[in-house]
DNA sequence: AAAAAAC
């Protein structure tokens, strides 16, 4: 098997590594750093979690390894769509490059100027940036690309959905056209194939399977929800959630759980607070400071629950994570993948718990499509018992959340029925619904990623045996919840830790990456 | 319908 002593990196960075633990490289490190070393363009297909940003830190820093930058002339650059990310980057070339002489500079937005442009000054080898910041700084005038010699553009298909192709088109046409190129997208939408064609030579390209969809050490399950009338609905919602954290007792060291709506991060944060959890929430609105500080909290294990928008959803790499929560579903699928995908990393075991209400139906419908499987229904611990926990529930309700309106618009009475029969009428319409997939539905993007999922499972027609299936999974609920009575979660619960043998190194799975920011903000 | 990112 392939070793990382194997693939031409400089001792320094060999012994960085070494120093992590990590010693078998995984599949797209070893497709990337091979012809990155030799100078060519990388396009890498591939989720974060499959060692994405080791396959490019490392080749960089022994590409850099002599040569020293210039003021004002960056020798290398990092575009990553958030600033979390940026920084995760930044602490990963912090200890790959520990016994190297390169210097960097992280130029992410919600931070002061001064610091960076002192740094940029000196001449950085490396420069790290979401590109807002960096735009910023080049129309300052601050700042000359013309130097880079590697240009390293990250998660590029969230790029696209934020809105940042445009940018880092400008940012592509200030580097030399001589500069190399690693380009990493999880997926190859139209436009990401234009930008690649546009701006990549003749690219090695590596693409390696769906990590998180594909991955069983990821447990997953959904619970179908219906509150007892529209008004309680949200409160009941989030005392589900709390019986569903309870319910995973001891296994549950900690968390994240994923929230649509930024309001709905603060609301269920402060909600479970006043119930007694460890929890905080991290989203745009909340300053880079506070971000910063809770997600450093996380990752150093004073905060049980991290309560989030998709800020977090994807990247993002906390080491040992027990669960996600998705306390909605998501309305684009392909962020399913990437929320649940912070749990069960790198060889470990994770759970992932997701919450359905009847107006989800549609976008769960859309993610079991995507991730080609049916994710089994949990039955609900409320139960039968709904009316007693919804009047636990009155209890709750911060005081933010008071609906402001009160438009109260009678449904159907069809809408009334218990949960369970909504939970089956998904279940039939989105079976009534999968063949569709083949229907010419416009001629949009979203289905690009279609062909290239190699997933070995094939094209199994999943209405084949439904009926066979939905009693399968039935039995599996009925099985987990008995478990539960003995706050396991069944045979596998004992080997729960024993078995978790870290494997890979996967993005950030290395121990530094559990230090805090502080700790890493040396040099 | 919402989230992210520049001031």
């Amino acid at each position: 098997m392939t070793k990382f002593s194997d693939l031409n990196l400089s001792d320094k960075v060999l012994k960085a590594v070494a120093e992590t633990g990590y010693d078998t490289p995984t599949p797209i490190q070893v497709g990337a750093i091979v012809p990155a070393l030799e100078g060519r363009d990388v396009l890498g297909i591939a989720q974060t979690g499959t060692g994405k940003t080791a396959a490019f830190t490392l080749p960089m820093i022994t590409l850099l390894g002599r040569g020293r930058a210039r003021a004002r002339m960056p020798r290398s650059l990092v575009l990553a769509p958030t600033r979390e990310l940026a920084a995760q980057v930044a602490a990963n070339f912090d200890a790959y490059a520990k016994y190297t002489k390169l210097s960097k500079a992280l130029l992410i937005g919600g931070t002061s100027f001064k610091d960076q442009d002192k740094l940029i000054d000196k001449g950085v080898d490396v420069l790290i940036a979401t590109p807002g910041r960096l735009l910023d700084h080049l129309e300052r005038g601050k700042l000359i690309l013309t130097d880079v010699k590697v240009m390293v553009v990250d998660e590029a298909d969230r790029m696209l959905d934020m809105g940042f192709i445009p940018d880092i088109e400008e940012i592509f046409k200030r580097t030399p056209f001589t500069r190399q190129t690693l380009f990493f997208s999880a997926t190859m939408a139209p436009e990401i194939e234009r930008i690649t064609n546009t701006f990549l030579s003749n690219p090695a390209k590596i693409e390696v399977a769906r990590a998180a969809t594909t991955n069983t050490n990821i447990k997953q399950g959904v619970v179908m929800f219906k509150g007892s009338s529209k008004p309680k609905e949200p409160a009941e919602k989030r005392d589900l959630l709390r019986q569903l954290i309870v319910a995973e007792g001891d296994a549950c060291t900690n968390a994240i759980i994923f929230c649509n709506r930024k309001s709905d991060v603060d609301i269920v944060s402060k909600s479970l607070n006043k119930h007694g959890f460890n929890a905080a929430p991290i989203h745009g609105d909340l300053d880079q400071s506070h971000r910063t500080r809770t997600l450093e909290q996380f990752r150093d294990n004073e905060l049980k629950i991290l309560v989030a928008s998709d800020v977090a959803a994807r990247g993002l790499d906390i080491p040992a994570v027990t669960h996600v929560f998705n306390f909605d579903v998501p309305s684009h699928a392909e962020d399913y993948v990437h929320r649940i995908g912070r749990t069960g990393r790198a060889g470990r075991k994770g759970t992932a718990i997701m919450i359905c209400t009847s107006r989800d139906e549609k976008n769960f419908a859309d993610v079991e499509s995507l991730v080609n499987e049916q994710i089994p229904r949990l039955d609900s611990p409320m139960g039968k018992a709904a009316p007693a926990a919804a009047a636990a529930a009155t209890d709750d309700a911060p005081k933010t959340e008071r609906p402001k309106r009160t438009r109260t618009r009678r449904k159907p009475a069809a809408d009334d029925k218990p949960a369970a029969d909504t939970a089956q009428q998904a279940a039939a319409q989105q079976q009534q619904e999968q063949p569709k997939d083949e229907a010419p539905r416009e001629a949009k993007p979203r289905r690009e990623r279609a062909p290239r999922q190699q997933t070995p499972r094939e094209d199994t027609p999943r209405e084949a045996a439904p009926q066979q299936q939905r009693n399968d999974n039935q039995r599996d609920n009925n099985q987990r919840d008995n478990n539960r009575g003995r706050g396991g979660r069944g045979n596998n619960n004992n080997n729960r830790h024993n078995d978790n043998k870290v494997v890979g190194l996967g993005d950030d799975t290395p121990a530094f990456i559990a230090l805090s920011f502080a700790d890493r903000a040396k040099v």
